[in-house]
DNA sequence: ATGTTGCTGTGATTCAAATCACATCTTCAC
DNA sequence: GTGAAGATGTGATTTGAATCACAGCAACAT
């Protein structure tokens, strides 16, 4: 065990090995690419990178959420993705343009590894598994930006609502002998701008929601959810697989 | 040159050597995959794979065309997307999930070679560099789902529009002195579909735009853009890069 | 506690797109 | 060629969501 100059606790912690992607390598490996990452922290509402900027690398959130939007040419901002804890982003892009595509900015307190693109590249190189855990992460990606469009293209905002609040349950929930309890990641501002409908809609129809008793607010930020099968019953899951 | 027991061309043609994923592999190692391969035919209208069926496999489409979509809750048949000849589809749900998400039907005379389960998982064990290639892959059609999620959190149907013709000036339009020529894939039906908006709305916009100058039917099939950059500016991709 | 600021719900109004309805125009089979 | 079935354009009407407007609330700093 001898001193490493890190300031962070990624060391100690080997916060790595929460993430599924590295669940193939062992402690050894874990270490070493541990070193080889920078780290830094985000306060909440800071930007991680800004849309237009030379990518950073390979970015795991060790720690805190973020979110990654951009604005659209009327001035709205579209949220993309929610990262949570553990997840991470940037392999995409890495791959497929020079720019970043989209602005990503904490939601909490966040601290970040990130490992740059060269270093990504010897890591696929010399371990083919993580080559096939990192192909495994992005046909999830993949699934679920399938299930929005598809959950875009229904007609009614009743519908993109549904699936997304089965979303969250699914990422930020826990069971409770009362059903699921959640912890919305984002404003109601947010919560729309991530479905592109309008805050006044969105409002009306969470309170629709409450009072057919799919859904019950503690406060504005925590639901619960009684029944995921009544939820997933208004989604775009409807008489689906999983 | 032995004689091999298969039917279709693929042997000559080398078909895959046109699908950018195997570009890395060499002559000996594509004839050994390919008569690893079924190959099939389907004809227009035809259906390569039903939604909920157990997949069939990793599957490139060597001549022809074809569409995946799902039946949605209200009856509507959501297109996910559009296969041009020499793309395939499979790989993000061979790691993702038991059943197949979507039902993918040919749009004229096809012709595919499909790829088992555990050939396509040997090939990218022994092969790390189709891994890499793959990975490139999934991150240009991930990049394609997140610019579609942008344009249909878009509040207006023209920006939808502009955003798919723009989509198929690049993959189906050939350059020519008066601008794009574009054969487009799908009836207005179709395309109406594929945005997730009515027909008729779908009509209108397009007379619209043709009276704008920005798109001309010599058919109701085929189209001339004359000036990407107007389209461009319309579509989601405004004030942006590529 | 007090004012300031931002967040949230809700009514009234407007508007873009869906729906309905129907008249062409194509395609294709026979 | 002729008729039938399907594809397309366009008007009239309806409707769901956006927008506008504002009041109540919570969070926070002083």
């Amino acid at each position: 065990m001898e001193k490493m100059p890190i300031s962070c606790a990624c060391l100690h912690d080997l916060c790595l090995m929460k993430v599924p992607l590295f669940a193939s390598l062992d402690r050894d490996s874990l270490l070493s690419i541990t070193t080889q990452m920078r780290h830094k922290s985000y306060a909440k509402g800071e930007t991680i990178i800004r849309e237009g900027d030379h990518p950073l690398g390979f970015t795991v959130i060790q720690q805190g959420s973020a979110k990654a939007y951009r604005i659209t040419a009327d001035g709205r901002e579209q949220i993309l993705y929610i990262f949570p804890t553990h997840d991470y982003f940037g392999a995409r892009f890495l791959f497929t343009e020079e720019a970043v595509p989209y602005s990503v900015e904490a939601l909490e307190e966040t601290h970040v590894c990130i490992l740059s693109k060269p270093r990504l590249m010897e890591l696929l190189a010399s371990h083919p598994q993580v080559s096939l855990e990192l192909i495994e992460a992005m046909a999830n990606r993949m699934r679920r930006l399938e299930l929005i469009v598809q959950s875009m293209g229904g007609r009614n905002a009743e519908l993109r609502i549904a699936s997304m609040l089965l979303e969250f349950v699914d990422t930020f929930g826990t069971a409770g002998k009362e059903g699921y309890r959640v912890t919305l990641p984002l404003s109601r501002e947010g919560l729309a701008n991530y479905l592109g409908i309008a805050r006044e809609t969105l409002s009306r129809k969470l309170t629709q929601l409450e009072e057919d008793q799919v859904i019950r607010f503690l406060d504005s930020r925590t639901m619960v959810v009684p029944d995921r099968e009544a939820l997933s019953r208004l989604s775009v899951l409807s008489s689906d697989q999983l």
